[in-house]
DNA sequence: CCAGATTCTGACAGTGACTACCATATGACT
DNA sequence: AGTCATATGGTAGTCACTGTCAGAATCTGG
């Protein structure tokens, strides 16, 4: 790796943790991107070749966790056993997020406390369900309505946005891993009050 | 109704219809605030009184439907079959969906090709998850995690989302109640390859 | 080690969404 | 009519974000 690189990521690293600490600090609407670039020590049009929008600052490790796990399935051979490789992809994912609790619950109140920033969370979760869709449409060719592949997906989904906001609101609750044993035995003991079929 | 609340629901609907037009001529993206409020001829800050933000002027009916259904089974007795009550609320939201299937088509094309519209709408569905899982812990009185009212509140919300996006995806497909049906068949079928537990 | 190509940086100017504020106008009520 | 409450629209300002560009830093081939 050059010397370039090496100082991409060095800026980069620098930029985001330097917003995550004005963040917490001060909170997100009262951070403007010019404090950050500025305790930086870069330009605001520097900060904004690395990092597109404000929230991206704060959201990228939850999308990298989402979409890493979605990469590692793309690369799965096909044919391999739908439900055992979507329980992968949960293991996956919550692996990421267990592997930096206090970042993930740092996200979650700022989030809480701000609307865009929750509005932008969703919409990275939202955008990995359709991603995971197509995937799921590839490997199984679908009818052309796609129900089955897009319950799946969602279903998965569901699965991992439930687990990760139980632990991050029961602090000293279950961890990840057991929350989501459970989630799955719920659903294979049919223990929901689904909406039924006339 | 006196005339202050005539005129107050008239100028709310012309600004919206006025946006519309507008978005869908130009596209959302290329037309201004500014643009809007002069077309419908009010000032900036009258529009603004009306709707907080730019992407509301699409979003309302979508929300509105959502929500709607929501404070309709907030009205319900306590104590009745919440599965069958949750196949109701989602036959009441596709019924407001139907009920003016060019708008929804319209916001579905608008935010199809806007992010943040699409992140906002996104935001919307997930509020309105929120609320419902609200909704049923208030009902089932649910243990602490409240993982089954997470999980049936969440099933029923991507049930919706699957029969709309599906509907407005495939103008000539089956209408919104056959694809309403057909998924919560595939659900009581357990024909989808959900995740499983070890 | 040097010259030229490539990429990175930060400054500047601008757009547009949104907020706070206030004087004026307009319907509501007696 | 006169008074009160609310609606309106204008002004000034903040801030996220974009496009552009000259100069600096890094890389590459000789």
């Amino acid at each position: 790796m050059g010397l370039r690189e090496l100082k991409r990521e060095r800026t980069r690293r620098l930029i985001s943790d330097k917003a995550f600490e004005l963040f917490t600090d001060h909170g997100f609407g009262r951070t403007t991107v010019e404090q950050i670039a500025a305790a930086a020590e870069v330009g605001p049009s520097t900060l904004y070749r690395y990092f597109p929008t404000k929230e991206t600052l704060v959201l990228e490790f939850v999308e990298n966790s989402l979409f890493g796990a979605l990469d590692w399935f793309r690369e799965q051979p096909v044919g391999l056993d739908v439900p055992d490789a979507l329980e992968q992809v949960i293991a996956r994912v919550l692996d990421q997020i267990e592997s930096n609790p206090e970042r993930v619950r740092a996200v979650y109140e700022l989030a809480g406390q701000t609307p865009s920033l929750s509005a932008h969370l969703t919409d990275a979760i939202w955008r990995w369900r359709k991603e995971l869709t197509v995937e799921l449409v590839r490997r199984e060719a679908g009818d052309g309505t796609a129900l089955t592949a897009k319950l799946a997906a969602g279903t998965t989904m569901n699965i991992i946005e439930i687990v990760v906001e139980t632990w991050v609101d029961h602090p000293d609750g279950p961890t990840v891993k057991q929350l989501a044993e459970e989630t799955l035995h719920l659903f294979r003991d049919n223990a929901i009050p689904l909406p039924r079929a006339r």
